[in-house]
DNA sequence: CTGAAAGCGCTTACAG
DNA sequence: CTGAAAGCGCTTACAG
């Protein structure tokens, strides 16, 4: 039923004796080392290939001393800025010779430590912690193994473990001060909290922060603006976000923490009957590829993919564990914003 | 520079040694066997805890018969179809004990062949292929292998192999009718094509040879369609395809291969001044999470994820390897379809 | 409930 | 360029 017998799996000794080597001949092959004459190479492949041989990956890795296995742990795979991001971690990893091992934490704190577990049994070259949310214990873990870690907006560079921080505040700024300069005076800023009960959201926090802190940095004085946050999947928070600040107020423009609460957002305003940017200008955060395809297109601050992967790589395997590393933002200006309408009525 | 010294990393006999019992008691109490007595657990988990042992992947997996590993390999996880389809079945095999190896192969067959020779270097339990390319050499690879395998619209059932059959055909039929049966006549079919040279994009045919098969089992005869393949990423095709299409001629529905040529198709129509559903329907096929989203929300086909998770672990791990399953679709009716204009200038 | 020993399938010095 | 042997760090019968 199951195919072969389990012993039926040949190992790298049936191969040496088929080709007539001795089982180092045959690792030298395999790993490619060149220290064999292409006669003998192209007989142990033969070997290979007429017994189905496959190497091992567990007895290969534990006789080895090290690995060139990254680990890289994003939240949500559903979530385009974390899919995005991993591709990107995965080509700036493969190009230098390493491969990826990736997980997913739902934002749960505690899939997180368990993710970290696994990796750390794996013995991987390197961790890369690149989630919306955080957790102390998780910190403390990486941090206790001597593995070179990088952590995202969480946890004080030192030792292995270093820590990319991105300039939310300075692309929440240049999203406000966008705003303001188009004469807007009623912001909502709309979040979504996911149910992550003990855990900080720290880029959570640091883009409110942001927009709170451009607010007040704003020399205009009659600014009126409001704050939400929605528990629950982005798109459905965004969506009942407008549905209940509309019914209150008007706003003219409106700032979301993703471009997927954004992707709600547009669907709220559209079934009040509102028009993007005619009555209400949107503006967001991410930059992920469907916000150039929405309608209006989204203007939204970008985080470099490129830049954070490359960073990233950096952060693990050049040698120099924690570094405190910078990612700037910039913000992408489209076509959901525009002059305030003159009169909103 | 690296921490501590590679020899610093503590191994089973350190935990030993200092809990004072057997290597065999510590990885009874591992691998949670129960038969050691409270006290004795207690003793080794604080060992444990106080060396900051972990424990060494290779060398457990080496020492095991069996492997809890299961292999999914998808095309693309920037594809939210894709990317809702890995979350699902690593959620059902989560429920039965199984963890998952994610890899993509970005629609490459050369990738796939990689993915799955490195996935079957981890002895995999089972190894599931569901992209939307296929590859005969693939396919001869897993089937050699011996180990469960399911492919997704490809290969012959039979011995290890089995094969999910999406109802693509079924699908396209309902949509097609129902756009018939709205009034329209004049229909235009859109799709993309990855960059796969030699790869035969099963998926997409079926799809396509569904609209046609569709088409000329109709009973209207005044019917008009054309049917265009533009290359490249999906929402840029299909926003061109529109571009294209409409200069020459008007139809008043378009049927989309996947969502994501759908977001392109929207933003084609929207830039050309057409209104959704008023000028021109839009169905589409997968039943992505934005696609509830996008303003009007899309009629599309939906594939169940659930189902189709199921199924896949059903031809894993049931013991009954070389089934032939079948995966039913369903359109989804929304607000991107309505009547046919009375009068499309 | 515990301990000593064999074995998992490779890689890697080392000697030839 | 090749071969014999030690060792990687666990698990698992087996004997006590």
């Amino acid at each position: 039923m199951q195919g072969q017998a389990p012993s039926a799996r040949p190992k790298i000794g049936d191969v040496a004796q088929l080709a007539g080597v001795s089982l180092g001949t045959v690792s030298a092959v395999l790993n490619q080392n060149g220290r064999t004459s292409e006669a003998t190479r192209e007989r142990v492949r033969r070997a290979i290939a007429d017994l189905g041989y496959r190497r091992d990956l567990y007895a290969s890795q534990l006789a080895r001393r090290e690995t060139r296995l990254l680990g890289l742990i994003v939240s949500n795979l559903q979530n385009p800025f974390f899919a995005e991001t991993a591709q990107a971690v995965e080509e700036e990893a493969e190009r230098q010779g390493f491969q990826l091992s990736l997980m997913a934490t739902d934002f749960s704190p505690l899939k997180l430590r368990a993710a970290i577990s696994r990796l750390l049994e794996a013995r991987i070259a390197g961790l890369a912690v690149l989630t919306s949310e955080s957790d102390s214990v998780s910190i403390a873990m990486a941090r206790e193994s001597g593995v070179p870690t990088v952590f995202l907006d969480a946890g004080k560079p030192g030792h292995s473990l270093s820590s990319i921080r991105v300039d939310a505040r300075g692309g929440m700024r240049a999203a406000v001060n966008h705003l303001i300069s188009l004469g807007h005076r009623d912001l909502l800023y709309v979040q979504n909290s996911q149910n992550t009960t003990d855990a900080l959201l720290r880029s959570h926090l640091q883009r409110r922060q942001g927009f709170a802190a451009a607010i007040r940095a704003c020399c205009v004085s009659e600014l009126q603006t409001e704050m939400l946050d929605i528990p629950g999947p982005g798109a459905e928070a965004g969506e009942r976000a407008v549905l209940t600040a509309f019914q209150e107020r008007r706003f003219t423009a409106v700032i979301t923490m993703t471009d997927v609460v954004a992707l709600g957002v547009y669907r709220g305003l559209q079934s009040l009957g509102l028009s993007i940017p005619q009555d209400v200008s949107v503006v967001s955060f991410d930059n992920t590829h469907f916000s150039h395809f929405l309608h209006p297109p989204l203007s939204t601050v970008d985080i470099s993919r490129g830049d954070l992967s490359r960073l990233v790589l950096q952060a693990l395997t050049s040698g120099k564990p924690g570094q405190l590393l910078r990612l700037r933002t910039t913000l992408l200006v489209r076509k959901s914003t525009g002059q305030r309408p003159a009169d909103p009525a």
